[in-house]
This record gives structure tokens, sequence and C-alpha cells, in this order.
RNA sequence: CUAAUGGAAGC
């Protein structure tokens, strides 16, 4: 049994979910972990639904869950954002008596928060008997994800009064919350804190002091977090194609854009939105076709409302008002 | 052998 589970998560792991199945639905006989590891395999690329499915097979095959199976469960519900799920799980927890326990209750606190109840997912991470980072992490980033942005820099005081200390995952949502209220005085402050963690080097920190710095006004430090990493990410690229934009640098945008393409990394449709804000706002309006097309013809991607109401913008603002009305009307989305 | 939290645009 354990080497195929073994299998199994070689198979998750590669993305080869068919082959997971296969051999899941082949084994005679199967333990705990194996219905957990097709549970989380199913659950980490977002099948919720049939993660909550083999979950309830589980269940009918006389198998009790322990703390990995809720974990992956309750994850899959907050990816469904279904907090009737969700709830019904809890119950279950209850039944179990796992309600105290450390995983349990950050995944239910999670898949409360990512369901919209910020109540009631507070209330299962004060109801915890021990919290560990990713609990505050839960809460902190729940809060900050809720629209509570000026309550997680005192959350975050808590945590560290309660002497945990902050991770990469901590610092991004903190940094983000600043970027909300442009407040850069606090954003700084946590910067000089995560360079004291050493925690600087992590792609999703840089990306959100990138637009921290930039919200703020500090297109230049911006620049400076930017600079400092070697290898970014596509998320990083288009932070700080999305800064040059906020800031009027429409051309800017555009030679970072051609640097991120001849360093092989794939732009995103995030990536073409912030390179169409950018020459929207600088009134680039060739250019603003001409990526508007690239996306589709070389990309593949398919430009989403927002990305329509761009370059309509665009050529509105560029006095070309028939221009503006014909691509309206070939879009083959809805407009607004 | 299997488990929970994070980053970019707009709003």
């Amino acid at each position: 049994i354990m080497s195929c589970n073994i299998m199994i998560n070689g198979f998750v792991q590669s993305g080869d979910l068919d082959n997971a199945q296969k051999m899941f639905d082949e084994m005679p006989e199967r333990n705990v972990a194996t219905w957990n590891a097709m549970v989380s395999g199913l659950t980490q690329f977002e099948f919720n639904e049939q993660g909550l499915s083999i979950f309830s097979e589980m269940h009918k095959s006389g198998f009790l869950p322990d703390d990995f199976t809720l974990g992956s469960v309750l994850r899959g519900c907050a990816g469904l954002r279904s907090l009737h799920a969700g709830r019904q799980v809890h119950a279950y927890v209850m039944k179990c008596g796992f309600q105290f326990n450390l995983i349990v209750g950050s995944s239910l606190a999670h898949m409360y928060m990512k369901s919209g109840s910020l109540e009631e997912g507070e209330k299962v991470i004060k109801s915890m008997p021990i919290r560990n980072v990713v609990a505050w992490n839960t809460l902190i980033s729940g809060k900050a994800q809720n629209g509570f942005s000026e309550v997680v820099l005192d959350q975050y005081n808590i945590m560290k009064h309660a002497g945990l200390k902050p991770d990469k995952i901590t610092f991004v949502s903190v940094i983000s919350s600043c970027s909300e209220l442009a407040t850069l005085g606090q954003g700084q402050q946590i910067h000089a804190e995560i360079i004291k963690a050493g925690a600087s080097s992590g792609a999703g920190v840089v990306s959100s002091l990138i637009s921290m710095y930039s919200r703020c006004g500090c297109l230049e430090d911006s620049m400076k977090a930017f600079m400092e990493i070697e290898d970014g990410d596509a998320v990083i690229w288009s932070s700080m194609i999305a800064a040059c934009g906020f800031h009027g640098k429409g051309e800017e945008a555009i030679k970072l854009f051609e640097q991120m393409e001849q360093g092989g990394l794939k732009a995103n449709d995030v990536t073409f939105l912030s390179l169409l804000y950018a020459c929207s706002h600088c009134g680039l309006k060739e250019k603003g076709i001409e990526f508007l097309d690239l996306m589709v013809e070389k990309y593949g991607l398919k430009p989403r409302l927002e990305h329509y109401t761009c370059v309509v913008d665009l050529l509105g603002r560029s006095g070309c008002l028939e221009e503006a009305e014909a691509m309206i009307r070939s879009m083959p989305v809805k407009a607004d």
C-alpha cells in the first residue's frame, strides 16, 4: 500500500492526475494516506468537487478521516467558496473531535474567510488552544482579503507580541495592506523588518514591495526592489510594468515587457492588463492595439472585458470614436 | 507514504 501511495503522490507532483486516479482505482487495499493523497492531489489542482466526492466515498467505505484529510477537504471547500459544504465539514470535525487540532483549525478558519465569513473564521482561530504562524497568517491574510487592511497591522503586532516570528507569507499580507492603504511609513518600517528577518528574497515579498512603493508614490524604490532580484517571475515583472503605468511611464512599461519577452518569461492576462493600462494612460494608441493583438495571436490568451475596456478607453481618449465603437461591437465579450 | 496560510492590474 505504502509504495502505491508514494507512486500516487509522484503522479500528483508531476500533475498527472489521470495516472494517479488510475493507480488509486486499481489498488485492492487502501489506507487513510491513500485517500488523503488523492483528496489532496485533486484539491491542489482545483478539482475541488472531485476532491470532495472522493472524501465522501472514503467516508462511505468506512474510513475515518485524520487531520491530513480534513485539511485537504477544507481546502477544497475554500476553493469552491462553499460555506454550505464547509459548514457540513465543520460539523463533522466537531463530531470527530478535531476542533482543537492546529491544522484543522486553520483550515476551517481559512475556509470561512475565503467564503466571505470573516467572523466565523476569526471565531475558529480564537478558539484554538495553540496558534502557529500558519494560523496567524490565515487570520492576517483573511482580514487583508476581506477589506480590513486597517487592522492588519494591529494583528501583526499582536502576533509578534505573542512571541511568533512572522514569515514571508506574513510579510506579503502586511505589505499588501500597506499598499492598499498607501501608508508609506508603515510600509518602510515593515520593509526594514523584512530585511532584518532575511526575508527579502522571496518572489511574493518582492512583488508586494514593488506595488506598495509604487502606490505610495515612490517609483524609485519599486525599481530598486525590482533590480535587487535577478530571477524575477511573471508576477514580479507584471508588478513593475503596472508600477510604470501607474506613474504614467508608458514607454518604460513597454520596454520592460520587451525585456520580459526576451528573457523567455511568459506574460499572462494580468501582465497584459497592466501593459494596456499603461498604454491607455499614456495615449499610446498604436501600441495598445498591437498588444491586444499580440495577446491573442502570440500568447493565445483570451482578453477579458477589462482588456477591451482599456483599449476602448484608449481609442476614445485618442479621439478615435468610430474605432472605439467598432471595437465595442466586435468584442466577443458583452460590454457593460 | 498523505495535510492547513501568501504576491501583480482593475474594482
